[in-house]
Formats: C-alpha cells, structure tokens, sequence
DNA sequence: TTGTTTTGTCCCGATATATGAGATAGGTGT
DNA sequence: ACACCTATCTCATATATCGGGACAAAACAA
C-alpha cells in the first residue's frame, strides 16, 4: 500500500516509524553549557524513534531523574511530546520552528561564503541556480580571476540538458522525466534519437556519480562542472557549478573539481538541513 | 514581485526577514531547568527577527553573558546560526527536526484523543478526513452514542460539495477553484445555475467564519458541523466533522457546535506545529 | 585620522542551580 | 498474586551555571 496523500495540500501521512534498536548515541561536545547540551542531546535521541525515559537514560548515560526534568521541561514546551505507551517523540514546536527556519534561511545568502571560497580556490566562474519553470534560474554568479569572462548573469535562464549546472538539477529524475525534459527542450529526440542515447547514457554516469559536467555543450569552448544541492528532505533544490574555457579545463582538471565541487555542493546543503551521505 | 518558487521542488527563497522592532518576549515558564528553558527561549526570541547578542540580552533580561555562552551552544550544534552583521537566526538543525518531526506526527494519531473527546461531549459521530483525489477521504471515524448509527467508513471517499467534513477542506480555495470543483463533482455549475450561486453564496459565510455545514445534503436525514485542521504553514491539510441525524440536530443546536467543533479542530492543528488565531 | 559605540569573546569567584540516589504511584503483563 | 515496567517527586550535595567585568575587533561618527 502505497501513502496517502492529500493531492492538493502535498501533506503526506506516514505510518509511525518503527521502533528498531536504536545505536547508542554519543553525545556532542558538552561545548559551554551541560544542561542546554544535554537537553538538545535529548531531543536528538528521539529523532530516529520515540523512547521511554529509561531507554534516552541508557542511551545518554544520563540519570533518570535528570532525563525526566529535562524531558518534561522540553515536553511542556512542545519540543518533546509524551505519547502514552510509545515514551518521548518529537513534538509540534520543531514543525513550527522548521518553519521558521525555512522563512529566514535563504539559498544564496546562505551559500554566498561557500561560493567564495569555491570561487577562490579554483579561479574560475562560480554559479548558483535552481529549477525554475523548465530551466535553470541563476540566482548568483562569481566571475573568476582568469582573464576571460564567462558570459552570464544573475536572472538569466539557462538550458537544463546543455549545461553542468542544469544537469545537476536533474540528478534524481526518472529516465521518463529525462526523455520528457530533454524533448521540451530539444524539440527531438526519443528511443531511436542517438544524441539523446548518448545524453542518456552520460546522464547515468552522472547521476552515479552525484556531479555533472558540461563539454562545451551550451557555449562554444566554455566547460562545466556541476554538482547538486539538497535541502532537509533530501531533494534537489538547487545546483552549482564551476565554469571555465576549455583551455583551463582539460579532462584531467575537471575530474578533479568533482570532488572540490561536491565538497562545497554538500557544504551548502548541510547549511540547509541535508543530514545525508 | 513575486517570490520565485521553484515549479519541480517547491521550495521557496523568501527574501530576509525585515527587521522590525520586536515585542519584549516574556519567556515562558522556567518549569524544571532554568538554563535548557533560556536556550529554548532564546530560540524561540530569534523566530520572528535575527537579534544580536544584547537585543536578545535585553529582550529575555538575561546577563550578556549568559546569552553568548547558550546561544554559542546552540550555534556550535546547528540551532542558531550567526551571521555576520546581522546576529543570531534560527539554524539548519531546525529544518533538519522539523521534517524528522513531521515523519513521526501522523495525523489520525494526533487528532485521535481530540476527536474522543469530542465525541464524548457531543454525543454523535465524529468523523476525521483530508482531501484525495477530489474527494474527503474517511481517516478515522468515532460512533457517537445515539441510537441512530451513521453510515460511513474509515477508508471512504465522499464529496466534496455536499458534506460538512468537504466543505471544510475547501474554506481556503479560491472561487475560481470552487467552480472548478463543483463542475467536476455535480457535472453543472456556472454563473447562470442558482443551484451553484447559492452554494457559492453558502460557502462564503463558511470561509468568513471558519466552519461549515451539510444540511442534509449528502445523506437525507444527517446533518454535519465540519470544520478545517492545518498544519505549520497555515494550509488546511484535513478536516474534522460531527454529524448526527436531522432530529439531534436544530439549527440551534449546530449554530451552538460551531464552537465546540471549530475548538476541537484548533487543538489538532496546534497539535500539527499550526500556531495562527 | 581619532574617538565612540557597537559587535562577539573570554575569565573567574560566588552561589544559585542542576544533579542523581532513592522512594512513590500507576500501569501492564504473567 | 507477583514482578517489572512506566512516569513522577523529594531532597541533600556539589557542580555547573551565572553574571560582573575586561578584552579585541569592527562599525560608525565626527
């Protein structure tokens, strides 16, 4: 049986998730305060499955006593809440504070220190965009100290098949999606279309990979390389990528940013709630 | 302008948050633990407006440096984040909670306890739905004690248009949007049907007022009290409704629900991170 | 430039505060 | 009936928190 969900409002309902044998959590660096620490230790104990006091005592290395003044302390004011027969879960407070947090954290504020130093490190062109009806949106852009300009700008929208940074947004999509996307764009292709056979099949190599590159595809003796950004649930939100002319580029050099891309790439995304790899 | 919103993920970059003068927040209850409760406070003094370290010190009346020492906890594990220029604002961490907490709060368990207490003081039958489809999908239902048994079952999808429970989930779309609905269940509808004038006209008090009502329409004979459930963002994600046979039901008896009804539908959204009205 | 007022950061003694052992009460299952 | 599990409460101890104050650096004004 496959979730419910509600078609209009996007909400999904999951089953209550199951109690497995939850590992034992070190805690962090009791950094400053111990009882703060230790109260967000708590809440972070119950992220995987709810848990009674004594199991968040043994897990914690805590006393009961000052697990249940914590608990409840965090449980009064909704961070926690106090199911009957499950123990301590998550509670309403962290959906309204994600909330929050949604409204004030923003793409390229956010990744703006991030860019800079991908900027700095390798010395070429340095974009940000996100998906934005059918194409890539630049939302930043830091040109490179080489002497050559990389023609774009902020606002502009680019292709999503043609470029490294509209590749990376289209990592996660089904092979329907490439084919639907690739024909919006092209105008052609199709099982017996051998360009889209070849874009397909780098496609999967790069969707392996978690990167993507761009080999003057889009822009005569300009190459990419892209890779993608997540948010808390794990999607694709956005993309990056390091441009530069060929000359800079060769295949050498590129196989090495992917790694310098990635990095940075997954930088941003812990900066957005990603919690994976 | 409009924000840009992603058309594939969703996701919205809203610009900063402006930063108006903000009320002095009285903190809660230091139920427990005085210094978990001041980094709870200190969180929650940061959701409308970044504030530096003596605004906050102000605003909760606590030592400067007390704030530093809990608010660079929180900052060190993700809670806040402190950018330059602009102070402290709520962290990645909070999104990443946020959607663990939404994977464990399901809906039919949340509002459970919410709808056997209205059950119990109402006497009739509950029942608890969310949009599928185009229809009000039956999530769970409570029998009330009345001689009389209404006919419906968890798993269920009735109309939208004629219902109480329908009707409720539609309070926020617009009047394009309920045409639209309308034509699609009734197979009529339009600017020249009084049927649908009159319904249109209906579901206006019902939007201004937040409730809603069947009056015999689904089934001969039963009448409903329905009203909306939402979630951290405002939007109606489910909805809830009494109903009972014509005879338990006046129209003074229903006017006197709306309350008890719309009472029972708040606890539950608040129950969902909701924090409006 | 210089002076003024912010910012965040750090130190350290006094004491308020969190701690944890243990006891209590209410369930649940055998 | 028992044993064993919850969560909750009390209280003496000492520890971790508190806050005054000092600091460097940056932002701002003159």
């Amino acid at each position: 049986m496959d979730n419910l969900k509600s078609s209009r409002t996007g909400m999904i309902f999951l089953p209550p998730a199951g109690r497995g044998v939850a590992a034992k959590v070190e805690p962090r660096s009791a950094a400053g305060s111990q009882t703060l620490s230790r109260g967000l230790d708590l809440i972070e104990a119950v992220v995987q499955t709810p848990a009674t006091l004594s199991e968040l005592s043994k897990r914690l290395g805590i006393n009961r006593s000052t697990v249940h003044r914590l608990a409840s302390a965090l449980a009064d004011r909704g961070y926690l809440k106090l199911e009957a027969g499950e123990g301590y879960m998550l509670g309403a407070k962290l959906l309204e504070l994600g909330h929050a947090a949604r409204r004030q954290i923003n793409l390229p504020r956010v990744a703006r220190p991030h860019l800079e130093a991908l900027c700095d490190s390798t010395g070429d062109a340095v974009h940000l965009g996100v998906l934005y009806e059918d194409k890539a949106l630049y939302l930043d852009k830091l040109s490179g100290t080489r002497r050559v300009e990389i023609g774009s700008r902020v606002g502009e929208r680019h292709p999503l098949c043609a470029t490294g940074l509209g590749k990376s947004l289209l990592l996660d999509c089904s092979e329907m999606e490439w084919l639907e996307i690739y024909r919006a764009e092209t105008g052609h292709g199709g099982a017996a279309d051998p360009a889209y056979a070849a874009w397909v099949e780098q496609m999967r190599g790069y969707a392996a990979g978690g990167y993507s590159f761009d080999l003057e595809e889009n822009e005569d003796r300009v190459r990419c390389v892209g890779a993608p950004i997540r948010d808390e649930t794990g999607e694709i939100v956005a993309a990056i990528s390091v441009s530069s002319v060929a000359q800079y580029m060769s295949d050498d050099r590129m196989a090495g940013l992917v790694a310098t891309v990635s990095s940075t790439a997954g930088a941003i995304s812990r900066a957005l709630g990603w919690s994976g790899r």
